[in-house]
RNA sequence: GCCAGCGUAGCUCAGUGGUAGAGCAGCUGAUUCGUAAUCAGCAGGUCAAGGGUUCAACCCCCUUCGCUGGCUCCA
């Protein structure tokens, strides 16, 4: 065999074997990037090739070794439950699943089984074979194999498709792209997680299959903190929480989706509110407020009654239909159009914390992140064409503001025309771009989400994260020529025409509820100061210093410090243990030293300690307020 | 809405075909104490709801409601 010369991580190599594990010994890598693309360890090698080695604990490697693990997993449920037919199963951001159609349900029992083959199997080393197959021939292997659903995906590929491409470990044969890692064996740190329905692809009008999750790291410590993380993040769901720091609540006697603001909750929420109704009426924003049930009739010019139905409540009165409203908007076009609007009015900013009710699917309700009633920090702005990059452009800039002020790391969207829409394809074209051009123009990077706008119009979306890494909605911003058309909306241009104005629909935190969930989780629980429900804990140690306290506690509450007075005949131990648990952030505490000086002891979350005049704390109280 | 699992005291959880237990919280009393739990006593549950099987059901079966994890959908 001749000399061949390649790079091999930026380096040239000269060698004489013939494939890449050849090439590279290391045990740590499991895979290549020849020439860009991702490739296994028994790919031939050519002359002049750039080979980058793919170790485990990159990002690509770490993916591949979660597929390869998915299809571990398969062949071991194969195995066990030869009446199990495999689907798919990639790997995913924290693991992997592979979908299997099953008339019997797995249980956990059966996910502990499933592990210990899968163990065995690995123990077994067995290597990943790569194969490549006609397309018919392919087809009829599946067949043969009693395996529909690989020979329903590869009649769909695309017509000029002629080959593909087979893997095999042990007794299993996948229909796979690959790459795979090059043996059982470098399978070192997994775990199965939990079994989910899921329809065959992802359609709901499709057969329900049954999902196994799992996951795999490169090393076991790495799978390790994984668990741990999930075990920690257990600790942060803001369900939890708000039920143990005496949040919010739900009822069943009430309905579910609908949350309850207990005392300390309606604090929390006061104080969004209070800061939403400062930072809008800063940048020109009118605060209004409509109804919550609309006559049908508006509904109906709208849209709503054709597009989002399913998802509406509805009542009668006086013999005539009412929609209780899911979105705000048309109280605030009936503003707009109270009167005759100049160009000059233009931009006119409508805001409103207002309550929408939606009739959300009974199994996607989820503690605040999923309610059926919320309240959005909405707002309109009717603006002239010209106008429009610089109020969306202004929103963003409100956005990036906001979730600096809580410290959120997010991700932007943009959504397209979906299928179930209003509106003519020019304007689609024409807010899309003005949304598209905004965020290039501030350099944002974004995905595209093909076909997921709102009926009306294309969206930027705004998402954060919650305890366990799973994205929420809250911003978002909604370019809107419909609506205006429907209603009929026109301002007068410096020609004296009538003129069409464009729409935003914009929300910053999206749902307050949502919002104040997602927050919890961030903080688990430990909010800054100046959105703690109880800043403070006044606490005395004996009985000789109640008065003092109770002096204390007066002078913060004339402040405005919200706080709360603990006298109980207790060790000042156990009253600084129940203010910490409930994660409050100052406490107060006062003995004989205090009460001579007329000073407080100040302890703060993580056990600081100083003592300072009752001025000097509420100023220090003070200085966490936000500046906006 | 779909698939799977779950529902026992305010909370966290034991429990068995022969009619229910712990810790914390609560209440009462004692203790007056310096930065994460003082001690003792008391009280508290139609075992989610409805129906069925059984001599007997919290336990087995069915239905409904709710919750959890996913899927679909969505702020």
């Amino acid at each position: 065999m001749p000399d061949i010369t390649v790079t091999l991580d930026g380096k040239p190599v000269s060698l004489d074997g013939s494939t890449l594990r050849d090439l590279i010994t290391d045990a740590r890598v499991v895979a290549a990037r020849v020439d860009g693309a991702l490739v296994d360890l028994s790919s031939p090698v050519a002359g002049g090739q750039s080979i980058v080695t793919v170790k485990a604990d990159s990002a690509d490697g770490v993916q591949i070794l979660r597929h390869s693990a998915s299809h571990v997993m398969a062949e071991a449920v194969k195995i066990l439950f030869p009446d199990a037919r495999p689907t798919i199963g990639p790997a995913t951001d924290d693991g992997f699943y592979y979908d299997f159609d099953r008339d019997e349900p797995f249980s956990s029992e059966d996910l502990a089984k499933i592990e210990e083959k899968m163990n065995e199997l690995v123990g077994q080393d067995a290597p990943f074979v790569r194969k490549e197959m006609g397309r018919t021939e392919a087809k009829a292997f599946f067949e043969q194999r009693g395996e529909p659903y690989k020979v329903e995906i590869i009649g769909d590929l695309p017509d000029d498709v002629e080959t593909v491409s087979l893997y095999e470990q042990g007794s299993f044969v996948d229909l796979c792209r690959g790459p795979h890692v090059p043996a059982t064996g470098y399978l070192k740190a997994f775990k199965l997680l939990s079994v989910a329905g899921a329809y065959w692809r992802g359609d709901e009008r499709n057969r329900m299959l049954q999902r196994i999750y799992g996951t795999a790291f490169p090393v076991p410590k790495d799978l390790r903190a994984y668990l741990t993380f999930l075990e920690e993040a257990k600790k942060r769901d803001h369900r939890k929480l708000g039920r143990e720091l005496e949040l919010f609540m739900f009822s069943e006697d009430l309905g579910p989706g609908m949350v309850i603001y207990m005392p300390k909750g309606g604090r929390l929420r006061t104080i969004l509110e209070d800061f939403e109704k400062k930072i809008h009426f800063k940048r020109g924003y009118d605060i209004v407020y409509g109804p919550s049930i609309l006559r049908g009739r508006m509904w109906e010019i709208s849209g709503h009654m054709d597009n989002y139905k399913e998802n509406m409540y509805f009542t009668e009165v006086d013999g005539q239909v009412y929609g209780i409203k899911p979105m705000n908007c048309l109280s605030h076009i009936l503003i707009y159009k109270s009167k005759v609007r100049s160009y000059r009015d233009l931009p006119l900013r409508y805001f409103e914390l207002g309550n929408v009710t939606r009739h959300e699917k009974s199994g996607v309700i989820h503690g605040l992140l999923r309610t059926r009633q919320f309240t959005q920090d909405d707002a309109h702005i009717f603006c002239r064409p010209d106008q429009l990059i610089e109020e969306i452009t202004s929103i963003i800039d409100l956005v990036e503001e906001v979730m600096a002020v809580f410290g959120f790391e997010y991700t932007m969207e943009i959504s397209t025309r979906p299928e179930k829409s209003i509106g003519s394809d020019a304007d689609w074209e024409m807010a899309t771009r003005a949304l598209i051009d905004s965020l290039d123009k501030k350099g944002l990077p974004y995905d595209i989400n093909e076909g997921d706008g709102a009926f009306y119009g294309p969206k930027i979306d705004v998402k954060i994260k919650d305890a366990i890494g799973r994205q929420w909605q809250c911003a978002t911003i909604q370019c809107d020529f419909s609506l205006p058309e429907r209603f009929d909306t026109h301002y007068i241009g410096s020609d004296g025409e009538k003129h069409r104005p464009v729409m935003l629909h914009r929300v910053i935190l999206g749902s307050i509820e949502r919002f104040i969930g997602v927050l919890i989780e961030h903080f688990a629980g430990a909010f800054p100061v100046w959105l703690s429900p109880v800043q403070a804990v006044v606490m005395n140690i004996t009985d000789a210093q109640a008065e003092y306290a109770a002096s204390v506690a007066e002078a913060l509450k004339a402040a405005e410090v919200r706080m709360e007075i603990d006298l109980r005949n207790e060790k000042i131990g156990f009253k600084i243990r129940e203010a910490r648990v409930q994660k409050v952030p100052y406490m107060v505490v006062v003995g004989d030293r205090e009460k001579e000086d007329g000073t407080v002891s100040i302890r703060e979350r993580d056990g600081q300690q100083q003592t300072m005049r009752v001025d000097e704390f509420i100023a220090l109280v003070k200085s966490s307020d936000p500046v906006i």
